[in-house]
DNA sequence: GAGCGCCGATCTGTATACATATCGCAAGTG
DNA sequence: CACTTGCGATATGTATACAGATCGGCGCTC
């Protein structure tokens, strides 16, 4: 099946959001939009629909399409949605996953504890690994649709402060050890505060 | 801010879905809506997205929407994921809410031990002030997007089995003794409970 | 009888035109 | 100077036309 434009102008656009290249309260107006692709504004629109749909976009003045603005309220309750959800997949994946699973988890967190590694991206593979073990679609989906919500804000956490790669570091451990202890109740818990610093962190370098 | 037509068309659609007078696999035509409604094709497309955004909409033969349809590890996947969040919620509401709204629980779950009850509303009302008493809006409107997509499996357990009915008060009771009790981990045991409960009639029900 | 290929019907995708809703700003009045 | 009103510009909403992708079914061959 042929890829369709406006899903191409949704990943597009989504892009820019999440990498910060589009800020909250950017206009994503469908005429500018459609003059900076040459396209008509038929895809536009509905990769803009999209993107409202998927919490990312909401209507400015005149019905237009702005990049959604979240108060400190709503961040709040997104971050805190996002870590109970985390926190929900470490506990299943500790119970379901499988003993490869479990030392693959474990190979990541050795590989993140390297001198000048990518953490960014060990952390990315890290999560994927427990959403996978947690062996259920919906919630991984659930969890998809909050990550790129809050990526806007979260990016910059691990190039801003050195020492949260330190201290991920070791919630990370201390999280796979729960992990291959088969202890759902514990990563369920090691997950809570491994996202509640998280989430400290974004606070102060957003400025909540 | 007049209602847009496309908006209007979402709800009706919706509403149809979610009473069972459309069913999974069902047509959602571009062209035969668009007839149907007498309307051009513009906001039925839209409506069509809005759903498919929604998980109530796929894509069928020749990229045609028809309504969404799960096989049997989905479903388990979206119940599980609806019964975690939903306990999710009743840890947090034990915690969090008002003693003016826990007796508003209470009241409620005697409501709903009177003969000749509507005890679908009842039960819809005991959710609603849980997820209310969580304080988070983003988790309440996750829940939303996801009973909305089991409510075409789920409206017909009370209908179906009386027994249900009072089994589901008995539940409720439980809960609300953990809630006025301020304790979230046994509101979540219980919760899950509840919601583990509904899954099997409705497995039943729906022949999984 | 089964399998393969082609064609026409059936859909959606996108472009564009027209209608109109939604403001922002300027002018007038108190 | 502040407030109100009206108008024009700026957006989107919807209708419709055209292009083309996606099949299902039929006919032919082995």
């Amino acid at each position: 099946m042929l890829k369709r434009t406006a899903d191409q102008i949704y990943e597009t656009l989504l892009k820019r959001i999440v990498d910060g290249n589009l800020r909250p309260g950017d206009s994503l107006g469908e005429q500018a939009t459609a003059e900076e692709f040459g396209l008509s504004r038929t895809p536009i629109r509905e990769a803009l629909q999209r993107l409202s749909n998927a919490g990312l976009a909401e209507r400015g003045s005149r019905r237009a399409f702005v990049v959604r603005r979240m108060d400190q309220s709503e961040l709040q309750d997104l971050f805190e949605a996002l870590g109970e959800l985390e926190a929900l997949v470490a506990r299943l994946a500790a119970l379901r996953m499988t003993e490869i699973e479990r030392h693959a988890l474990r190979d990541v967190v050795a590989e993140g504890e390297a001198p000048g590694v990518d953490y960014e991206a060990v952390n990315a593979r890290f999560h994927e690994i427990l959403r996978r073990g947690a062996r259920n679609a919906m919630l991984s989906s659930l969890l998809d649709d909050l990550h790129r919500r809050t990526m806007p804000w979260r990016g910059a956490q691990f190039r801003a402060r050195a020492d949260r790669v330190t201290s991920s570091q070791a919630e990370h451990r201390a999280l796979l050890e729960a992990v291959l202890a088969k202890d759902g109740d514990l990563a369920h818990l090691r997950m809570r505060e491994h996202m509640a610093a998280s989430m400290r962190v974004v606070s102060e370098l957003i400025g909540i």
